[in-house]
DNA sequence: AGTGTATCCTGCAGGC
DNA sequence: TGCCTGCAGGATACAC
């Protein structure tokens, strides 16, 4: 599910609603989302308060102090959802996984109905070295179309697998690379050293912008997604080629197509994106 | 270095 | 109504 706006919405909630919160107790409803055993997951985080929330690609930091923090990668169907008193009735999450109790009565509930999210304790030093092995950050200001050119030529593999590689550039999932490779004309299965300094400097600026207003949308809500507040995300009214096989393209007329490879759906428009 | 396939799970839509 | 198939914002491991 989440992709970097959708995570990025997610943090900038959490931001709003648990930082300063100490963590008192942890439940583990599903011991399977954890990378570690149950108990020194439990020690990593019990007694420690929240220092502040990051995002790394798709992945939720919660920083705690003492240089430990919490790595939360959503999967498809992850959420974090923060309280602030223990939710009753409909409010309940229907798949808590791991439940953070805090000090103030609130908590914070990782829910997951398809549990390919994980949850991990860890320090600082650790996540560096993990965080040292995903890509760029494609928001980030020192993230140059050069670089982007450069690092495609050393690859053959089609342009829209390179683009959801999390070691080449990090956050970007399915509904964004086939809407960034729709508006800069590329077709997904291109291959990614045949893609030219135009072209790449095209794809640097829309991927950019598709992110950026994704974002500014609070992401995109195909089924499950919701923000920190329950609420859905808008970007879905603004897909141009992402679910829309067998409908026409908004520029061109085309009818919009749908294969696969890499096992996943790929959504392209066959007159605006020529092989 | 690629690709295809399978795996981890649940839920929903569509066809019959 | 119910049963079956296919599909899903992800990541990884495997054989070829």
């Amino acid at each position: 599910m989440p992709e970097l706006p959708e995570a990025e919405t997610i943090v900038r909630g959490l931001r709003r609603t648990v930082v300063g919160e100490t963590i008192d107790h942890v439940r583990v409803a599903r011991p399977d989302v954890l990378r570690q055993s149950r108990s020194s997951f439990a020690a990593g985080v019990i007694g420690h308060r929240i220092a502040a929330i990051e995002r790394r690609g798709k992945n939720v930091l919660i920083q705690l102090d003492q240089a430990r923090l919490i790595a939360v990668n959503l999967g498809m169907t992850g959420g974090l959802l923060p309280f602030r008193a223990p939710p009753r009735g409909a409010a309940r999450p229907t798949h808590a996984a791991i439940t953070f109790r805090f000090g103030s009565g609130g908590c914070l509930v990782f829910n997951d109905t398809r549990r390919f999210g994980t949850v991990e304790a860890l320090d600082e030093t650790t996540w560096r070295a993990r965080s040292s092995r995903m890509g760029p950050e494609p928001l980030a200001r020192g993230y140059r179309p050069s670089h982007l050119h450069a690092a495609l030529q050393h690859s053959r593999s089609p342009i829209r697998s390179w683009l959801l590689d999390q070691r080449r550039v990090a956050g970007i999932g399915n509904i964004y690379a086939n809407e960034a490779l729709f508006l800069a004309g590329l077709h997904p299965q291109r291959p990614a050293r045949n893609v030219g300094r135009e072209e790449a400097y095209a794809l640097h600026a829309h991927l950019r912008e598709v992110l950026n207003a994704a974002i500014e949308a609070g992401g995109t809500t195909i089924r499950d997604y919701r923000n920190a507040d329950g609420g859905q995300g808008e970007y879905v009214r603004r897909l141009n080629v992402y679910g829309r096989n067998e409908e026409e393209c908004l520029l061109c007329g085309t009818e919009i197509q749908r294969i696969v490879f890499g096992g996943r759906s790929a959504f392209f428009c066959p007159g605006c994106q020529v092989l």
